[in-house]
DNA sequence: CTATTCTTAACTGGATTAGTAAGGAATGGC
DNA sequence: GCCATTCCTTACTAATCCAGTTAAGAATAG
């Protein structure tokens, strides 16, 4: 249904790696391509992209690598799809009128049951976040205990 | 979000068209074509495949063409997508499991965050019928009246 | 018999995808 | 300062998908 191409995949498995191994430190592309078998130069190619969308920090050099820019528990799914390159939900209807200042005089509720249906998929991502995706309770969470 | 091609685009439109002007006579696939501005031979592939998916009825030779084979009111937009080749919610996790059996043990709840998000879309779209897409209070609805 | 219309399959140019390859720039250790 | 390491950026490529076009064939009505 979503287009989820290898890229999106692959930068997805690469967060979830990050935010369980770059805690506080910096890992290497290699490293994390070896762990999800991601083919190592597109990892970089991919890893790239979520350093500019400000996702991720990259450092150069020995004991360099990458670490997450921001914590897992307030980086939702849809920041990470759109800095994948994935696209929102579309702007415009079948007729290809713009959504938002449709006022086709025929129209219903339901007209754009397409775009409706992107906007309930969306508000399930944006409620999700990458913390949620990694394996077990997550060890950056706070935990509070008495 | 969703990848709707201009196959799948084409192809709602041309149901609209249906739904409005093939109410129980055969209509030409130039007629819709020429009505909602799309190239003929290519709509004559659409209608093709919505007729093996017996969504559509075909009639060759003259006085031939094509009509709706479901009522607009029971024909819900996920069987129109899957009829023009869009493939429903994914079955597979990020990690290339089986959604229906996964039995990872870090799966969490939200583990399938894409997954998910394509259910909530999915179930809009089988809450929607053709009829709720057509312009104005569809023609083919029965009216009770006093 | 013939014009019309659907039906089916093969084909094509362009765009996208999934990578690969290579050169350059920053960083840390010596 | 030098060098190995690692990220960063751009260019390239083979394969696939998309948006149609073309053409031959089969059914139908008159």
């Amino acid at each position: 249904m979503f287009n989820v191409n290898s890229r999106t995949r692959y930068g997805l498995l690469a967060l979830i790696d990050l935010a369980v191994n770059s805690v506080h430190k910096f890992v290497t592309a290699q490293d994390v391509a070896e762990r999800k078998h991601i083919p190592p130069k597109f990892l970089g190619q991919i890893l790239a992209s979520l350093v500019q969308a400000g996702l991720v920090e990259g450092r150069r050099g020995s004991s360099g690598g990458y670490m997450l820019a921001v914590s897992p528990h307030t980086l939702t799914i849809d920041r990470v799809l759109a800095a994948l390159g994935a696209e929102g939900p579309s702007q415009r209807c079948i007729y290809d009128v713009d959504r938002a200042t449709c006022t086709l005089p025929y129209r219903q509720d339901k007209c754009d049951a397409i775009g409706i249906a992107e906007e309930a998929a969306m508000k399930v991502l944006v409620s999700t976040t990458l913390a949620d995706l990694c394996p077990g309770p997550s060890t950056t969470e706070p935990v509070y205990q008495i």
